[in-house]
DNA sequence: TTAATATCAGACTAAATCAGTCCTTTATGT
DNA sequence: ACATAAAGGACTGATTTAGTCTGATATTAA
């Protein structure tokens, strides 16, 4: 269906959020879960997500919270999706190391080039928008 | 995950087998089914989709099957996935009669008019890729 | 040093979607 | 009539996604 998952809504509001919050201290899971009606698990752990990719920074304990590891022109889309999205891909043999095993049409697949070309300007979209632009 | 549909990737295929058989009569579903090792009513659907969809035309009975109904520099992908696909958007707020019925984060949501422009991104790479280059 | 706050982390459940099957009907050519 | 093939609807099972629950760890402030 081509639909972008929770998850990935969630981390861009979420990286939003601390992009329009600026260098003013720390924004708590609590926080953006509330401003934007998230369920706060959930948020919570996206925006872990973000932090194991270096997207964000956060802090533990009583005024602590999330904060943007870098600037908001320096963050793709494309970044902050696959945080929370492990496999970004139009079809499953589009997988780097995709054999037979992934498709039973691994072999007489007539679309997967095609498909491959489709993906790369997929991938350019959501590359070459920035954070920043979506503020 | 912005994952391509079974019946989509289904739907290409199909095209593409008529596509390559050319003008030289019909393609029936068990044949496109064994040759691309589809489910068997699965692919007759996808084809009936087509066909409803005015990208293929058919005759039923003896000697029937199904064949395109246009050129293959005249299909565009996104026509074939629209045929299956009936909600072929990155966010359920893409829709064009969405509201906050749609989307409990409707009115606070900030991502909306960004995801727009993707979304009008994503539709153009589908649109511009016709059939006749996936042959 | 205790209480409150807030991240970290994994297991789990529920809901929704998708893929695939089954069955019956309708139409066509031999 | 009979074989073939599309049309179409109902249904099931599998997979994925969304969301919840529970507990642990770290930090600050009183």
């Amino acid at each position: 269906m081509l639909k972008l998952s929770k998850k990935a809504e969630y981390a861009l509001m979420a990286a939003k959020y601390m992009a329009l919050k600026n260098s003013s201290g720390f924004s708590t899971a609590k926080e953006i879960s509330e401003s934007y009606q998230i369920p706060y698990q959930l948020v919570a752990k996206v925006l872990q997500n973000l932090v194991k990719s270096d997207i964000a920074v956060s802090a533990k304990g009583v005024n602590g919270g999330f904060s943007l590891a870098r600037k908001a022109n320096t963050i793709s889309l494309i970044d902050i999706i696959r945080a929370v999205e492990t496999n970004f891909k139009i079809v499953d043999c589009m997988q780097a190391n995709s054999s037979s095993a992934d498709c039973e049409h691994f072999d007489c697949c007539k679309i997967k080039d095609p498909l491959a070309e489709i993906q790369r300007k997929i991938d350019k979209v959501f590359t070459e928008t920035l954070l920043v632009q979506i503020l």
